[in-house]
Order: C-alpha cells, then structure tokens, then sequence
DNA sequence: CCTACCGATCGGTAGG
DNA sequence: CCTACCGATCGGTAGG
C-alpha cells in the first residue's frame, strides 16, 4: 500500500490463483521429497511468495494437505468414471474388473495423489469434512459396479459394501505395494503392477461368484 | 572424566543397552506421533541420554527408523510362524488362511511397528540391507504356506511367488485401510478388521482353488 | 500479500 | 557418552 506506483506490475497468483498454485507446489514437493516434506513455506516458496501468504488459504500444514487429499479423492473418482465410459459395452463383471485395474493405474501413474490421499493421520477426518465427502464418493464408485455386477448375476448376493470392501483392499494393497516400491524389493521385478493388477482380477472373479461353494 | 567421583552413579544404559532403549523409545514416539515425529533427538530424549548419544548406535535418523522397521519384520515373521505353529494339525488350505489373518492379527495390535515397516522410503533400501532380509524372510513363509497348499491340491498350481503376492495385496490392503482408520470413515463401523480378514480369506478360497474355471 | 521478528526443533561438529 | 556450540527450517505474530 505504501508505494501504490508498483501496483503496475506482474503479480503472479493474483486473487483465487495462489490456492492452485500452492495445491501444483504441493505435488510437486511430495514428488521430490515426499509427504514429509511438505510444508507451508516449502510450498509458498515455490509458488513464489512469501511464507505467510498461504495463511489465507490453509491455516495450517495439515489443512494444505487435506486440500491436496481432496483434490486427489476428485483426480480418482474421475479416472475411474472415466474408465467405466471408455468400454460402455463391457459386462457388469468386465465394468467391475476395470475399475480394480483403473485403481492400481491411477496410483502407479499419479503417485503423489496417492501418497496424500493415503498418508497417515490424512484419514482421520470428521465425516463432514470435505476430504470425507470426497473419499466416499470415490468408493461409491465400486460399490455401484459391485451392486450392477450383483444385478447381472455375475457376482454373489451380499453386503455390496462388504464386497467392495474387498476388491478395493486387493487392489489397495497391490496399489501400496507397488507404489512404495516393495514388489521390486519381492523380486518382481517385471514390476509391471498393471499387469499383477488384470492378474489378480481374476482372483476377483472366481472368489466373488454367485454359485454354491 | 573429569570428574571420576561420579563414575559410581547409576549409568541406565550402558554398552548395548542403548540401543534397545532407542528402539523402544522409537515405538513410543511412533505410536504417539506418528512416524514423522521420529527424530534422533527425541529418541534421545526419551532414553534419558544426550542428543548426541545415538550417533554411535545409528548414524541418520534413517538408521533408526530402519531399525525399527527390520525388529518389526523379525517380529511379524515370528508371530506368522507362531499361529502356525499352533494349529499344527490344520489343512495346509486352513494354514494358507490363518496366515493372512495374522497378519492382519499383527498390524492391528502393533501399528507401530506396522506403520514403521511400510512408511513412505523404508521399503527402498538395497537388497542387500539387513531390513530387506528380514523382509524377504517374512514374505517367504507366505510363499511357503503357498507351496504346501498346492503341493496338497488346495490351491491352484502356478508361480507360488505370484499367488503369495495375490494374498499378501489382500490383506495388506486390509491391513493397511484398518491401521489408517478408512475402514471406519467409509462406514465399516463394525470395524473389527479380524472379522473381516476372515471373511476375505474365503475370497481368497475360492479365488485360488484349483480346477478349471 | 509483504517484511521483520520470535521461539522451538533438528542434524551436525568441536572438544573432552 | 556429555556439554556447548552452529546453521537451517518451521509455524506463528506484529504491523503495515
């Protein structure tokens, strides 16, 4: 306010723009330095302010990461709804099996959403919170396709809850797995995790079928 | 040195002692502050000793938290071997279960060492590092329990290695929604993550019994 | 949204 | 294994 003649120059995050640019300073730090790296002055330094700009948007670390978290929950849901249009034709079953596929690409592909949505104490919102609001419909993806594979015959009547539950912790563990680098630390080093993934969704298949057993 | 007339006074960790201690104070501070609030410091601090005590017994914070990590792999591996044990008389197919059920059984009653184990970076040392020994010894009871499944018919024949990693993405991915508290935000309320290892585990049945399919 | 400040914590070194 | 130090980083506040 002082010198009113600078007003003419460039001021980059003008407005609602810094939100986003802290939100991009934030992937790219927990690209290079992890979840642990990020703060609100890493992340204001790299959006090219100074450390107390950030306050307006996100009060705290936590609060950015959140922020981060729930934009993430958003990238997935998308992806998946995504993958369900590309194959429309696809049986209930194929539908279902995709989305278990479509998971473990989004995690391999965008691992610092996934880091963010998955990072200790990131899940341990109120369920009002936005970043709930945004986690649950993520999973009301599944339990959709669980609920039409279930309608078409193709898998076996139950909880679709239970049962979502089940793929999403197959494909979840794969997804950690991968993504934390422990499956090339097993030896697999072929360490294609899209293919393991469309492996165990055969898994999927015959341990979720209607029928005696 | 200087003052030897203090030499008798009660030294609480002297020799090897020390090392133990900053692994236990190492659990401690993880279970209360998660794993990003270890610091050799506060380590230090809990055992009672200067901040530059640990230097001896871990160079980096990295060390000991690795550490940590490989104790937790010991210890997984003797708490798979000792459910197996126990039940000596089960089929090799019961056996294959309750593995997957321990496990789940280990990352609810010690997050901490759970949470060590698969932090963001522990998983990423060299194979030759003793952390990824201990490791690879806890996933090769796992393939074992595969093998003698399959030797006695329960289980569909193929790369052992490939079917274990089927079971272990299941119930880590379990294990894992359970310690992060998602089990609860998405409505698991009955949320007793041993319920529902048991019940995955008949996913896991069906989904690797032999036959053709 | 910025420039000073502050107290706290951390890893690291010197020297004993 | 300890007592001083150090430089760096972080969250936070004052004041504009």
């Amino acid at each position: 306010m002082a010198r009113r003649a600078k007003r003419g120059r460039k001021r980059p995050y003008h407005h609602g723009r810094l939100r986003q640019a802290l939100l991009d300073a934030s992937l790219e730090i927990i690209a290079e330095l992890g979840v642990s790296g990020l703060s609100l002055r890493e992340a204001a330094r790299r959006a090219g302010v100074s450390h107390t700009a950030p306050k307006r948007h996100f009060a705290t670390a936590t609060d950015l990461y959140c922020a981060v978290a729930e934009d993430a929950y958003r990238r997935l849901r998308a992806h998946l709804l995504a993958r369900l249009a590309e194959r429309p034709a696809a049986t209930a079953l194929e539908a279902f099996g995709s989305l278990g596929v479509a998971y473990v690409e989004f995690a391999v592909t965008h691992p610092e959403h996934f880091r963010a949505m998955f990072h200790p104490g990131v899940g341990d919102r109120p369920a009002s919170h936005p970043l709930e609001e945004a986690a649950g419909a993520a999973f009301a993806v599944l339990v959709e396709a669980v609920e039409r594979a279930q309608a078409a015959g193709d898998v076996r009547s139950g909880p679709s809850k239970d049962i979502a539950l089940g793929a999403w912790s197959l494909m979840h563990g794969l997804a950690v797995l991968a993504v934390d680098r422990q499956l090339v630390a097993r030896g697999f080093t072929s360490g294609e995790p899209l293919a393991l993934a469309r492996q165990l969704t055969q898994l999927l298949y015959l341990g979720l079928r209607p029928g005696p057993s």
